[in-house]
DNA sequence: GTCTATAATTTGATAGAC
DNA sequence: GTCTATCAAATTATAGAC
C-alpha cells in the first residue's frame, strides 16, 4: 500500500470515528509515520483529502454491493447483504459509516467534501431503489420511498448502537427495513 | 432569557448546525455579546456546557411529546407528532437533531456530554415504547423493536435531507416508521 | 458578571533544504 | 517525497481588575 494509500485509509478510519473536525493532519501524519508536512504534499488542503477520502470510500462501499439487477441473486438477499455491510462497520469496526458521520457534519464541510458525501446517498439510492423495484407488487414510487427508508434507518441504527453502546438497538432498529 | 439561557440557546444552535467539534467559545461569546471568558465563568468547560445544553434540550423535547400513555389520543397520532416535531427540526429550521448530532460525533465527546447523549434516546426509545405498546397486536418486544426503528430512522432522515439538500427526502425515509 | 490580558496548545498550511 | 522550521490563526482556559 502506497503511503498515499496510507494516509487515505487512516483519515477514513479517524473521520469514522470522531469526524472531519476531529481529526488533524498531525495525527494522520503520527499514523502512518511521516511528518505533517508530507500529508501536505499528497493533499494539499484538508478538503483534498476528506474528498478522496468520501470519494475512495463511496467506490468501496457501491462496489462492494454487486449489481443491484443481477438475476442470480434475489432481492431480499440483496437487502440483507445491504444491512450485513453497515454491521459490519458498527458492530465489527465499531465505527459509524464515513458518510453517515460527514453527512452529519455536512454544514461544517468544504464543498468538495459535501459534494462527495452527497454522491455517497445518492449511489445508495439508487443501488436500493433498483432492489426494491424488482420484488413483487413494489412500484417505482414505493422503491424509492423504501430506499429512501433504508438507508435513513441504517444510518440512524448506527448512531444508536454507537451511543447507547449496545450492538443490539443497530438489530432491532433495521428489522424495521423490509426484505420483502 | 438570562445571559446563561442565551449561552446555552447559542450553543444548541451551533452544535446542530456544525456539531460539537464545530463551535468555539469565542463564536458564543459573539453570539450573545459578551467575551468569552464571561462564557467560561457561566461554564468552566466545553464539556461543562455541552453537557448542559444535551439536558435542556432532551428535556424540551421529552416534555413536547406528552403523556405516552394519555388515554385521550390515539398511538397514532402521537407517532405523528413525533415525527412532526423531527420534520420541523430539519424542515423549518433546517438544523439536525441535536443528539443526532451528538450521538454521530459520540466517541469525540467528553463523557458527560456522552452520557446526557445516551439519556436522549433512552428517553425517547422509552417514550415511544410505550406508545407503540398500546398498538393493538404489539406485544412488548416488537413494541421496543418498532421504538428503535422509529429513532433510527428519524435521526437518519434528517442526514438525509440535510445532505441531499431535499426535504422530501424526510418525507420519503419517514413513510417506513409505522402508525398503527 | 463582565472585562482585559494572556498562557499554553493545536490547527491548517507554506518555504526551502535534502 | 520527506524533512526541519516556521507562520498566522484559532483553540480552551485562567488570572486578576473593575
Amino acid at each position: 500500500m502506497s503511503k498515499m494509500d496510507e494516509i487515505v485509509d487512516a483519515a477514513e478510519n479517524m473521520i469514522r470515528e470522531r469526524g472531519y473536525n476531529g481529526f488533524s493532519f498531525r495525527e494522520i501524519a503520527d499514523a502512518v509515520g511521516v511528518k505533517s508536512a508530507s500529508v501536505h504534499y499528497h493533499f494539499p488542503t484538508k478538503g483534498d483529502l476528506g474528498a478522496v477520502v468520501a470519494k475512495t470510500y463511496t467506490e468501496k462501499f457501491i462496489g462492494s454491493l454487486g449489481d443491484p439487477e443481477a438475476p442470480t441473486i434475489t432481492p431480499k438477499k440483496q437487502i440483507e447483504n445491504y444491512i450485513d455491510a453497515c454491521r459490519y462497520a458498527i458492530v465489527k469496526q465499531g465505527k459509524m459509516c464515513l458518510c453517515g458521520m460527514l453527512g452529519a457534519e455536512v454544514a461544517a464541510l468544504p464543498d468538495e467534501v459535501a459534494r462527495e458525501t452527497k454522491t455517497f446517498f445518492e449511489k445508495n439510492i439508487e443501488w436500493l431503489t433498483k432492489v426494491y423495484a424488482r420484488m413483487t407488487g413494489v412500484g417505482p414510487a414505493a422503491a424509492l420511498r423504501r430506499a429512501h427508508g433504508a438507508v435513513a434507518t441504517v444510518e440512524g441504527a448506527m448512531i444508536l448502537a454507537r451511543t447507547l453502546k449496545d450492538d443490539d438497538a443497530f438489530e432491532k432498529a433495521v428489522k424495521q427495513i423490509p426484505t420483502a
